[in-house]
DNA sequence: ATTTGGCAGTCGAACCATTAGATTGCTAAT
DNA sequence: ATTAGCAATCTAATGGTTCGACTGCCAAAT
């Protein structure tokens, strides 16, 4: 007996935080002990009370006053989402509808990740993005100087997992096309299989291997080497952003401009969507201020990673309000993550 | 006499009129008559009462409510801007703060879409945009295919402005070089000089006359003419969009929603703003319901052509709530137009 | 030892009245 | 044509009242 009944009003307990999460997501307002009761308990008001105390004195509840009911906190959010048991199927025609979208055509790599930021948007009805890969991760695979006018010449790069780069860059006089053979020629030879990572440091070294070993304009080789060094950043697609103003309830219009403005930058917030992206495995949610940056501290995030053989590419996943329907969402999410590996692979590889 | 009084009432109209409009702009806030009459007129309030009363009855102005001063009707704006007399110079170090951005090293052309929005919004901290240039206005001039994997091939289209329109395309199986080599050729011996919009009802023809020519796999045929019938749509570059909030005092915030909406699909807006592209000469204002966008119509626009010699290859410029400096941004944008035409002046021509 | 009923207490939201202040429109006098 | 002055209008701010939704806690019931 004293063993088992502590178990019993855990379990309570547990129902009790579990349909005030529940109930909170899908009404948007605090939750009084009356309206659990009626959800299937048969307790009285008082005992509720009692439960919900308790559990705001644990830090799973809040109170926006001390006559409302009950909101959950960022804990008791963090606690629902562990704790979610039936990681919802998604409804087999909204699953189609996913799929559907993604046998169209998808030519251009952009098109991928306008699309998918789309589709994410629009299945969830929140925020959808997606980050690009980024090129430091890969490897060099062939180079190649493309004369497309007199002084005109693109440099074309492409990586062990398919990716290509390219600039256009000007020279100030007429370019030789026959250099530009042997200029690549020696590039390839040398830088073939290098990571572009490592390759950044090795700028100076192809400035003085073409100074030292063909007759060719200083010119042409400083542009040469600067766009190879240019920066080639991930980019982050963004799609239906107004979806979020919903989502911060009347709150503070302060707020929303230092949140457009993150959106804006994209650059803090590629960062913190691609921390650790090595570590992270399957769907992970982030919520409230477990999301560094002040401007999203009302927001949860939900995110995977796609991937190649080689290795994870970059990021994709939805943002929304913190009272979002976890379960769909990390449906949808996981399955998006899985099309895009896929759709990449082939694409790609 | 009879002739000179109308002239000495509607000059101080108009200066009344201006006075408003320019208090307006500056404070924010409804101007009164007693406000007006600080401002150098040596008139009673009761007199300006008056005018301003007849002016509201003219269209040029409205009531908030009864008990509140003046504010400009759209009409009133549009009378400020068609009248500005001082078109402002810049300052000297403003003029130079925009310049020397400009020097800043922009290789690619993206490039110097991004940083020309970004210098826009900074600089009139509003939101500055432009419109990338449309393809179809160019000529072809050039096309070569350069294999990047066993079964990729990138298609490279040079136009006589200097455009770069590139694509990546599969082909189900591996592809030959020689093969590729002579497609071009015969594409490019058939279509140099072609206005890109005329082309695109050719396609046909250029499917017909490879297989009837060389022996090439259908699978790249198709390949090949999907992706020279892709669209290639004018790209929006906005920059600064959270500058827009304050614009939008309190008001609704159900529109602020339809705005982001359309800032993000961009199409619209794109159409909106190219609309008659050839015929804008200068720098163009249009102002609130003006902008056929319901979503606008709280805001100004204030734009220009970017072109080269041969014609106009897009448009760029602010955005800002109605109540803006229009002098000063009027003398910004073209500016930042001028400077913009130039630099890709040297860069593509 | 739980659970429950009941009651007091707290707080927000809605409503109303009041007041002060800003500003206009109008009219009669200058 | 201009002005001074006054009544009228309306906002914004303040404070008071009431209603209802909850909670917290205690004493009684199971």
């Amino acid at each position: 007996m004293r063993i088992l009944k502590p178990e019993i009003t855990e379990s309570r307990k547990k129902k009790i935080l579990q349909t005030i999460i529940y109930q909170y997501i899908t009404t948007g307002k605090p939750v009084s002990s009356d309206n659990i009761r009626k959800y299937g308990l048969s307790l009285s008001t008082a005992s509720i009370r009692k439960i919900m105390s308790d559990l705001d004195k644990e830090g799973f509840l809040t109170h926006p006053h001390v006559s409302s009911g009950r909101v959950p906190s960022d804990k008791g959010y963090r606690w629902f989402v562990d704790n979610l048991s039936d990681l919802q199927k998604l409804a087999v025609d909204e699953k189609k509808k996913i799929l559907g979208e993604y046998r169209q055509r998808m030519g251009e790599l952009d098109e991928v990740f306008i699309k998918t930021s789309q589709l994410l948007s629009l299945v969830s009805n929140y925020t959808g993005f997606i980050v690009t890969p980024k090129m430091d991760r890969n490897k060099i695979k062939n180079l190649d100087l493309i004369k497309v006018a007199d002084d005109k010449v693109m440099v074309l790069m492409v990586t062990d997992s398919g990716l290509v780069k390219h600039h256009v860059i000007s020279a100030a006089r007429p370019v030789d096309e026959r250099m530009l053979r042997y200029v690549s020629e020696i590039f390839n030879e040398k830088y073939s299989g290098t990571l572009l990572s490592e390759f950044k440091h090795k700028i100076y070294d192809i400035k003085e291997e073409l100074e030292r070993r063909i007759k060719v304009s200083e010119e042409f080789v400083k542009a040469f080497s600067k766009s190879l060094a240019g920066e080639d950043n991930e980019q982050l697609y963004i799609d239906g952003t107004s979806n979020i103003l919903p989502a911060l309830d009347r709150k503070n219009y302060d707020n929303l401009a230092s949140l457009m403005k993150v959106l804006e930058q994209k650059r803090q917030l590629v960062d913190m969507l691609e921390k650790d992206i090595e570590k992270i495995k399957g769907v992970k949610v982030t919520i409230g201020e477990e999301n560094k940056l002040p401007a999203l501290n009302e927001l949860s995030f939900i995110k995977t990673v796609y991937s190649v053989d080689n290795g994870p590419l970059g990021v994709l996943g939805i943002m929304g309000p913190k009272r979002m329907e976890y379960s769909r969402m990390i449906a949808i999410v996981n399955l998006v993550g899985e099309m895009t590996s896929q759709l990449l692979k082939k694409n790609l590889g």
